[in-house]
DNA sequence: TGTTACCATAAGCTATAGCTTATGATATAT
DNA sequence: ATATATCATAAGCTATAGCTTATGGTAACA
């Protein structure tokens, strides 16, 4: 069995009307046109769907259910093409965004602004660190990324779009956190408070060390940045963070920026996403909103001074 | 827009098996032939639906809608199919039967009889008098009546299938009930009790009457046998009825058949449909069976003698 | 680096979908 | 009986759906 869309079209008009004159006036078509596609739905059915009794016609128990299903399916087609629009309207889609746990914060912000805009797109976020970000991305199981430092060599495509000052942080009442100055050898002697493997913020740090010939003295680590705070403050260690996350904490004053040597390293914020990757009509609004937004975001953080 | 079964249906395959050469194995089609339907469907929304990120397949935003559609407008076709084979081989479908009021006792066994045979088929059962039945057929809203004498010139078929004698009812005390033998002329002196205008029972008698030069005296009508019979039971009058309605009445011997001259009137009852009506497959099983079974009712009829 | 697997594209063919106009058949109305 | 309305059928045309084979491009992989 072989229907077409034109068959049960055509079919329905001339169930509805009960004519096929009129039924070919609407659908703007000569009388044996229509009288063709219901003869060959019959044909494909090989069952009779329509009878003529004296001059009036009559829909047989097989044309009804045929009329029944040819409604539906056509109103589902409507309803179809209505969805596709709208997603291409980005009226309605979904955006899977990823983010490194320290970007969190200003992205909810700048997801909760675009979200005002486009308010029937749904949007998932997901939050992790940098190794699974890489994941979701080889995966495509998100459209964009954000994360620290560009990764290469995993055919992605990326695009700075806000810098990242990393800062040390430590409690108001560590005996560093009153010097005008700290050196880095003052520094090398501290116990740090770090993310797990596998973070941006961590292997950057790292990377400061290293390239400064430094000791790094990892003395615990934790995989979200609020614990790290809290250890910091708690007096466990000094912690470097993004100055994105410390809002609140500077703030309420439980933790205090250090002005450390060569701080804060200025990494970047990136959007990543997978080379070659088509990005969804939303996706590549949202990309455009963020490296727009950016700007304005900058202003709103105040970057404190030592 | 203007999609079609076939690219669904190619597409469906391909976004199952997120690989063209493995959907067309599947179809039996060579490679770029896929390729090309799933071109076409993506012409027609305008919008990518596959895209190929590296070596793997992913289905976009609308790709993955679409095959949501596909799935659920192929699984409806299926059903369709279903549906109508079972109406074709009548496991399932809706027979629109009519009778005669009086012909109500005799059909409801046929009909009972037949719905074993096919337990899925549904019925529907109008009981009426004769020109209502004849209305129905007019508009077309049953498919077979049962009634008593054919009516002619309204383009319909019939065909006698079963005896339908009539005969004169009384109340068992009524001083005619004992008689060997009543005559015309002693029958025309006494008050009947009758249905409605329009019914067939009811012309039948006044027929035999006005052939025979007798006054017919009806001194109540009713429209409905049992009413009929109980006012005959209640010695309101005699009645004219069909055998075939008196089964209990007789076992219970509440009414009694007198023996009356030119009775039992032997009419017949017809099996009627709308000439040119392409009868549904049930409907034309069911023809046959009642024409069949008709032998059968007349042997457990006992047409009582006098 | 060459090989393999896979998809896209091109060229070319055939069957037929889908339309039109013209005409025939039939039931109803006048 | 004649006219009218309506559907069926026929003939004929065009565009294209839908397939094939051949070939080109490109990741992934060894």
């Amino acid at each position: 069995m072989n229907l077409t869309f034109r068959q049960l079209k055509v079919f329905e008009a001339v169930a509805r009307h009960l004519n096929y004159t009129n039924a070919a006036k609407e659908l703007h078509l000569s009388q044996p046109a229509v009288s063709m596609q219901v003869k060959q739905l019959e044909e494909q059915v090989s069952t009779p769907l329509i009878e003529k009794l004296g001059k009036k016609l009559y829909l047989t128990e097989v044309g009804l259910e045929i009329q029944d299903y040819a409604c539906n399916t056509l109103q589902q087609l409507v309803d179809l093409e209505e969805t596709i629009a709208q997603m291409k309207s980005m009226k309605r889609g979904h955006l899977k965004m990823a983010v490194a746990s320290t970007a969190n914060h200003f992205v909810i912000r700048l997801l909760a602004s675009f979200a005002k805009v486009y308010p029937r797109i749904s949007i998932s976020l997901d939050v992790t660190n940098r190794s699974s970000l890489l994941e979701l991305l080889e995966k495509n199981e998100c459209d964009l990324v954000i994360m620290g430092s560009p990764p290469e060599g995993h055919n992605l495509q990326s695009a700075p779009f806000l810098e990242n000052p990393l800062v040390v942080v430590s409690n108001p009442h560590h005996y560093l956190a009153d010097k005008k100055h700290v050196s880095l050898q003052e520094l090398e002697k501290e116990d740090f408070v770090v993310r797990e493997q596998g973070s941006g913020t961590r292997s950057a740090a790292k990377r400061f060390f290293t390239e400064h010939n430094l000791k790094f003295k990892t003395k615990m680590n934790m995989s979200n940045n609020r614990a790290i705070k809290h250890a910091a403050e708690e007096g466990l260690g000094l912690a470097i963070v993004s100055v994105h996350t410390l809002e609140i904490e500077l703030k309420a004053k439980t933790l205090k920026i250090l002005n450390v040597e060569g701080f804060p390293i200025f990494r970047n914020w990136y959007v990543v996403q997978r080379e070659g990757k088509r990005l969804s009509p939303i996706a590549k609004v949202f990309n455009e909103y963020i490296l727009q937004e950016s700007d304005n975001m900058m202003q709103n953080f105040d970057i404190p001074h030592f």
